[in-house]
DNA sequence: GAGCACTGC
């Protein structure tokens, strides 16, 4: 993809060497000279620079690139529709802070908004997308590594840039989008970031964040220590949105049930309030079901020749097909009534929505360092993700939000969610800031420290895995390997030592199917028969088999979809496990670990899982659940794995656990013991209490 | 015989 731009923009500057704007404090530039931009378009383009004048951040255009100039990073606090995601990469662009050498990189947390938002800046520019503006996620690269000056990523994608190029060295500016959501990879990227400031004064940082978390980001790159404010190296900037007010309801008294309430608001508003669309907020899949099977239910006994409802499902793991309805205008004198999880606060954003219902809850993933368990907890959802929540109502038109739950306990709700660097398993990320040449990681400056326990259970893991050693060193080629892999440590280990058990060929597919979440489709009204379509593939040695024989008779079957369907599987999450093995593979490869099918030796397979696994490692209990054998926690095994039967195996290994009403197993593997003791004497053999805590001292 | 928010490399 060539670029294909037919015009320059005014501030080009092709052989500048190092990112100088035009535009200097002491020459500021002339209104005209701005507003006219149009005039240097063909006119095609008149109408398209017309509607970027009068975005809101239009205004700011001048002292956006001012401030660029006089401090080395500037938050920019932007309301939605404010147009910072798609103007402020052009004015940089359009005023001389890229060049054949210098690039500007802007991040979103979510692959869609990098391919939407890169789409629209091509567009606005006259151009295509691959060409000056392009784009990079993962499995799809649409970059011209010669013409692409602006590029929007993913922050996972730009972290793995991190890896190969640790100074960033081709990018002038990095614009990190969305900050506020403070995902894992936009948190550890600010740390890095701040990092390279240190040996890069000529990077500049646009951090775009919410009014929460401003300050924080500017006293976090903020440089200076006096108490003389000329003298900050960051500055914050806030620019005025463009959306509808939202009226406020909260309940007089705190709501009993919740799913009631949203069933009975839901009815009320469509009774007496005028037409617009309705979002409800629920915390998870069995209570949007529940929900909507309600509303149906109540829609039936509406009285004759009022307008109808179409209440429509919307959450992660429901098939495409049907999530696809929710984007679709109902039909003609029907109201369109969509019951969604968390999705829809942040992620996909649904047209004509003007009444939002919000349960005042939220599922979230929470790590416990001391069994190493993740958990799924309901919570109540932050001040922040209200107001998120409300803001949806006002995309359209003014609107009203419906909260289920007093003022009171708005006003008693936590600012805003925890980090998610606060809340998971630190290993992976660990082993990372290890490979970027970070050794003491604990003293890391993360923009929310991870709790240290949950540091310490990462490094313990890096360590039996042979990634670290005892003094936290990272291993070579092992450590550094490890962490080239786009998986959690154990997986990658799993893969690098597959060659020396015979069975990469398979360890790959097995590792690619177990990045897939809802493999197995499970539709209400079809659960035997879907059961009974699982069951073809189950074998006696567990979960981990079970998925490679999916993963094989999908191959088989030529990667039809109808195939998928005959079979409850699901094909979309089928096509990606393909591009997954074939990224692994390639890695597998580069590492020289040669591809070699074992021809059906199910005990290689296993025991290549425990290579990566051991510390997953369970015994049948008298009391008929499990005692993991490191700390003798008790656990079970999942309903959905193959493995729960009456006749349950003595030794597993597991993948992960789940805690949900019990601490559950997710696919789960029968084992040998004595392949514990020969795999990982490290972690069986010499872990005694006080050893351990030797170790965990050295490494420290 | 139980039930899993959401991203991302």
């Amino acid at each position: 993809m060539a670029a294909n731009t037919s015009w320059k923009p005014r501030f080009w500057k092709p052989d500048s060497e190092r990112p100088v704007s035009t535009i200097t404090p002491e020459r500021p530039i002339n209104g005209e000279d701005i507003s006219n931009a149009a005039v240097y378009n063909p006119n095609s383009f008149l109408s398209m620079s017309l509607q970027r004048q009068k975005l809101p951040i239009f205004m700011h255009r001048t002292n956006i690139l001012y401030l660029l100039e006089k401090y080395e990073t500037v938050v920019i606090v932007g309301e939605t529709g404010s147009g910072k995601s798609t103007q402020i990469p052009q004015y940089l662009h359009e005023s001389g802070w890229t060049s054949e050498k210098w690039k500007i990189c802007v991040t979103q947390p979510r692959r869609v908004a990098v391919v939407t938002v890169a789409t629209r800046v091509a567009e606005e520019r006259g151009s295509f997308v691959g060409g000056e503006v392009g784009y990079c996620i993962r499995f799809d690269d649409c970059c011209n590594p010669e013409g692409t000056r602006v590029k929007f990523v993913t922050d996972g994608v730009l972290l793995r840039e991190t890896m190969s190029n640790p100074l960033l060295s081709e990018y002038s500016v990095i614009m990190l989008d969305e900050a506020h959501e403070r995902t894992l990879h936009t948190d550890i990227m600010i740390g890095l970031l701040k990092k390279i400031k240190k040996k890069r004064k000529d990077l500049r940082i646009i951090v775009s964040s919410a009014t929460l978390d401003a300050e924080m980001f500017k006293e976090f790159f903020n440089t200076n220590i006096t108490s003389d404010r000329s003298k900050d190296t960051a500055v914050i900037l806030s620019v005025k949105g463009r959306s509808y007010p939202v009226d406020i309801h909260y309940t007089l008294s705190p709501v009993p049930d919740y799913l009631k309430s949203t069933v009975d608001t839901v009815m009320g508003i469509h009774r007496e309030e005028p037409h617009g669309d309705i979002l409800a907020f629920l915390t998870g899949q069995d209570e949007v079901e529940s929900v909507v099977s309600l509303l149906i239910e109540r829609a039936r006994s509406l009285p004759k020749g009022s307008p109808h409802v179409q209440v429509l499902p919307m959450y992660s793991g429901l098939p495409q097909t049907e999530q696809m309805l929710v984007f679709k205008p109902p039909p003609p004198n029907t109201r369109k009534v969509v019951v969604a999880t968390n999705i829809a606060e942040a992620s996909i954003t649904i047209n004509g929505i003007v009444y939002v219902i919000d349960c005042g809850f939220v599922k979230i993933r929470a790590y416990s360092p001391k069994a190493g368990v993740e958990s799924l907890v309901v919570v109540p959802v932050s001040k922040a993700s209200a107001n998120q929540r409300a803001g949806r109502a006002g995309r359209v038109r003014s609107g009203k939000v419906y909260r289920l739950y007093t003022e009171q306990d708005f006003v008693s709700l936590k600012p805003a969610t925890v980090p998610e660097m606060q809340r998971c398993n630190m290993a992976a990320v660990l082993l990372q800031l290890k490979c970027l040449g970070i050794d003491n990681v604990l003293r890391f400056n993360f923009p929310a420290r991870p709790p240290a326990h949950n540091m310490i259970r990462g490094l313990e893991l890096l360590y039996a895995l042979g990634a670290l050693d005892a003094n936290g060193k990272l291993m070579d080629p092992l450590g550094t390997n490890m962490a080239e892999f786009p998986t959690n440590p154990m997986i990658a280990k799993m893969l690098l030592s597959s060659g020396e058990f015979g069975c990469s060929e398979e360890i790959l597919s097995i590792a690619a199917m177990l990045q897939i979440q809802n493999i197995f489709l499970s539709p209400s009204k079809q659960k035997t028969a879907a059961d009974n379509a699982k069951r073809k593939f189950a074998v006696y040695e567990g979960d981990h088999i079970t998925l490679l024989n999916v993963y094989e008779a999908f191959l088989k079957f030529k990667k039809s979809s109808r195939w998928c369907h005959e079979h409850f599987l699901n094909y979309k999450g089928l096509c990606h496990a393909v591009k997954i093995r074939e990224q692994l593979k390639r890695l597998l490869l580069q590492f020289k670990v040669s591809l070699i099918s074992c021809d059906g030796d199910v005990d290689a397979i296993s025991q290549c899982i425990v290579s990566g696994f051991f510390a997953n490692a369970a015994r049948l209990h008298p009391s008929g659940s499990y005692r993991t054998v490191r700390d003798d926690h008790p656990l079970h095994i999942h309903p959905t794995s193959i493995l729960y039967t009456e006749t349950p195996p003595q030794w597993v290994v597991y993948h992960e656990i789940l805690q949900t009403s019990k601490e559950y197993m997710r696919d789960v593997t029968k084992i040998d013991p004595s392949w514990l003791y020969k795999l990982a004497p490290q972690y069986y053999e010499y872990g005694t209490e006080r050893e351990i805590a030797a170790k965990r001292a050295k490494m420290i």
